[in-house]
This record gives structure tokens, C-alpha cells and sequence, in this order.
DNA sequence: AAAATACTCAACCGCTTGGGT
DNA sequence: CACCCAAGCGGTTGAGTATTT
């Protein structure tokens, strides 16, 4: 569903993300944050322009992103929003916790767009048949769209990523082994100048005060700082069995 | 069963914005 | 003030999948 990979001139790759460079992406950022994206994949011994890799993790990598159906609650204040807003996704998605500017968008344009036709449609209907004196017209048909929403949504399947990558299986691991070996041999990939990392070992401190990086130069966001503190209470649970 | 059509969504492109010098 | 560059945003594209003919 997503372009095939292919090089550019410039030698960038582009298209569908494999499970490999999501790895490496993941791996990098998780540990030493996106402290610039243009510099990013250098680091992250990735082949791909920063801008290819921030929408890739913005979009779908990070830990919570929040995927699969829309609930009616949802829908409506997106209704709600791009009325009072237009086009405004990412101000939308700023109100709708872990759903993704891009996805609202793609949701908006495959779904809702439609359904506000057809119930503008039905209104304006109504409005004609009332003038008519038919008002049930418009109640009718509102109440088969709103059937059919709700139809679709019970349909549809529960979250899981759909993407190119054999990787959308993924599932963050119950354990800091399982993380390890999920992600294979990141840590010693090319941007992997130490191999200091252990599980025992939060990355972030032994790195500014090992001089590896300066603590200006770090640039976590919330997700990362969340996916850190999830991991310490993984591995001290850990400890303790 | 095969072909045509519609749907979906990840990823790209180009433009705008904002911060630094 | 002007310029540069990185980040962010919104529109669009392209290809896989589902549905219809």
C-alpha cells in the first residue's frame, strides 16, 4: 500500500519503511532522542533523508501513537474542530491525545468528508421535503447514514498497524530482553560508537556524563521520556524476580 | 474466475514558519 | 533587515487490498 523503496539520486532511500530501518530509527531515538533531524540518520546509520525520518516516527514509530478505529466521540470532534478550524490537522490532532495530524487528515478525506456530504445532503433534502410537508424524509435517511457508521465501526478490526513493514506486528516487549532481542543488533550499529548500553543502564545520564553528549544537545519529547520511565520500571521489576 | 473499480493510508513534495546569525 | 536552515504543515500521490461487475 505504500511506495516501493527505491534510491534517489541524491542516494537517499525512499518508499516503504523495511522493519530494519524502523530498528534503527526506534533504537536511535529512544536513546539519544531527535536532537536534529537533518543529522539524525547519519547517525542512525540510515540512508534517509531527516525529513523521510521524522514524519516515520512521527507518524507511526512513536510509542504512543495511537492506531485503528475512530470512536464516534472522536469523529464528531473532528467534525466539530475542522468546522471551526478547517484544515487545521495538526491543531486537530493537538485534541485527539496519540492520534496523528496525517491521520486525522487521511481519515477525514476517506470518511468524514463524505459523511458530512451526505448528511448536508439529507439536511438540505429535508429541508426541501419539509417545505413539502414530508418531514420524516430527513430524519430517515440521517438515522441509515448514522446506521451505517456505527455498522462500520463494529466492523472494522481492533487496532493494529497496517503497515508495509513486517514490522507493524510489533508489540513493546514485556521484558528488557525481549526489547534486546526485538531490536537485534541495534546497539551496535553504526551510530553505536560505545557499548556501554546494558540493561542495568539507563543511556541517557552515562552519556552526558561519559561526555559522549552534551545535556543541551538531548532532545527527548514526552514519548521518549515515558518509554524511559516504563523501561526503568521494567528492569527494576526485573531486578527484583 | 478474472477484470475493473473503489477504498485506504503510508509516504512524498513543496510551501511556510520560526529561530539563529 | 536579510539570509539561511531546520522543523512543521497540508495537499497529493501511488500502490496494496477489498469489493463489485
Amino acid at each position: 500500500m505504500v511506495r516501493a523503496p527505491f534510491i534517489d539520486k541524491n542516494g537517499m532511500k525512499k518508499g516503504a519503511w523495511s522493519a530494519d530501518e524502523d530498528n534503527k530509527l526506534r533504537a536511535y531515538i529512544l536513546r539519544y532522542g531527535h536532537w536534529n533531524w537533518s543529522q539524525l540518520p547519519k547517525y542512525a546509520g540510515l540512508s534517509r533523508c531527516g525529513k523521510s525520518c521524522r514524519l516515520r516516527w512521527m507518524n507511526y514509530l512513536r510509542p504512543t501513537v495511537k492506531r485503528g478505529i475512530y470512536s464516534k466521540e472522536e469523529d464528531d470532534l473532528i467534525i466539530k474542530v475542522q468546522a471551526e478550524l478547517g484544515s487545521k490537522w495538526s491543531a486537530i490532532a493537538a485534541k485527539l491525545p496519540g492520534r496523528t495530524d496525517n491521520d486525522i487528515k487521511n481519515h477525514w478525506h476517506t470518511h468524514l468528508k463524505k459523511r458530512m456530504k451526505q448528511e448536508q445532503m439529507a439536511s438540505l433534502v429535508g429541508q426541501q421535503c419539509s417545505e413539502i410537508s414530508v418531514p420524516e424524509t430527513n430524519q430517515n435517511e440521517q438515522s441509515i447514514e448514522t446506521s451505517e457508521s456505527e455498522a462500520r465501526r463494529n466492523s472494522e478490526l481492533t487496532p493494529e498497524p497496517s503497515s508495509s513493514s513486517e514490522f507493524s506486528t510489533f508489540s513493546w516487549p514485556a521484558t528488557t530482553e525481549s526489547f534486546a532481542e526485538g531490536i537485534g543488533n541495534f546497539w551496535t550499529e553504526p551510530f553505536l560508537a560505545d557499548t556501554s548500553f546494558s540493561q542495568n543502564d539507563i543511556p541517557l545520564s552515562s552519556l552526558v556524563e561519559g561526555g559522549f553528549m552534551s545535556p543541551d544537545f538531548l532532545c527527548y519529547d514526552d514519548d521518549t521520556v515515558l518509554f524511559y520511565q516504563l523501561m526503568q520500571e521494567l528492569m527494576e521489576s526485573n531486578r527484583d524476580t
